[in-house]
DNA sequence: ATGCCCGCAGAATGCGGA
């Protein structure tokens, strides 16, 4: 069972390559971020006609995110996180789907640092850290997969001396990914490779991608229910080079154990 | 220290992204 993440930065913009790329990854689950559309935008039917149920939290022009399910519909458990009826932004959903509960997040950016808007990265992600808890309390398999805005060491950054003070890698935002990961949480790509350089963003500036100038900033975290399951983990790379693309590439998982899948129609 | 490159909203630039 395939498990993927993509920020696609604009799913309307970006319906060619994020079709393209169900079509040649086929993950069975696909927790997406940055959808930037409001809700009677979406692309609801040609996600559908991709093989894909879905569930959708859209917004207008920022944020946003859904969780597709190949051949199914994601049952939906929760739609924001709890602790701030006022927060606003479209950040979480949370599913399960072939018995495992996907959490899919969009942790807020929180630049520029310090500011309101790193005052509200921090107090969300302390909700985050509590509904995280909660899940873990459940003794279910779990896996919390999104956009966390955090680069949790340096090894997941092309250059940590120059984002010391950024939103994205300061010791608040580190330590809080840390405290996470003491919860019993399990981070998927770095338990696989844990000397190795893997980036899954690189920013439409400077020419970044040319250079390799990435950051490790999707994440998926495993309950412990669901971790031994762990068998491999990557980044579609070569589609953060494609024509019209996001400045994320899809990132994945593979978990033992085949999704229930319905027959298919043709032969 | 700031802009760079992008998408979105909506009609020009401003905002947010990371």
């Amino acid at each position: 069972m395939k498990i993927a993440s993509y920020n696609v930065n604009g799913v309307n913009g970006r319906l060619p390559v994020l079709l393209r790329w169900l079509k040649e990854a086929e993950p069975d689950v696909v927790c997406l971020q940055e959808l930037k559309s409001p809700e009677e935008k979406l692309p609801v039917a040609a996600i559908e006609d991709a093989g894909y149920g879905a569930i959708w939290q859209g917004q207008k022009s920022w944020n946003g995110v859904a969780i597709l399910a190949k051949d199914a519909v994601p049952v939906e458990t929760r739609r924001g996180l709890p602790g701030d009826p006022d927060d606003t932004h479209s950040r979480y959903l949370e599913a399960a789907v072939n018995g495992i509960l996907i959490g899919c997040l969009y942790l807020p950016n929180g630049n520029p640092a310090p500011g309101p808007k790193f005052d509200y990265k921090l107090k969300w992600f302390d909700r985050f850290i509590k509904h995280a808890k909660s899940l873990l309390k459940q003794k279910v398999p779990v896996v919390l997969a999104g956009d966390y805005n955090v680069m949790p060491t340096d090894l997941d950054v092309y250059k940590p001396e120059s984002w010391r003070d950024d939103a994205l890698f300061r010791p608040e935002v580190r330590e809080a990914f840390q405290k996470l990961l003491k919860q019993g949480w399990t981070d998927a790509i770095r338990t696989l490779h844990p000397d190795e350089r893997i980036y899954t963003f690189w920013d439409y500036f400077r020419n970044s991608f040319a250079r390799n100038a990435g950051l490790r900033i999707d994440h998926f975290l495993l309950s412990e229910e669901l971790a031994p399951r762990l068998l491999r983990a990557g980044v579609d790379k070569e589609v953060r080079g494609w024509e019209k693309t996001s400045d994320h590439a899809p990132t994945w998982i593979e978990l033992a154990g085949k999704p229930k899948r319905k027959r298919a129609a043709k032969e």
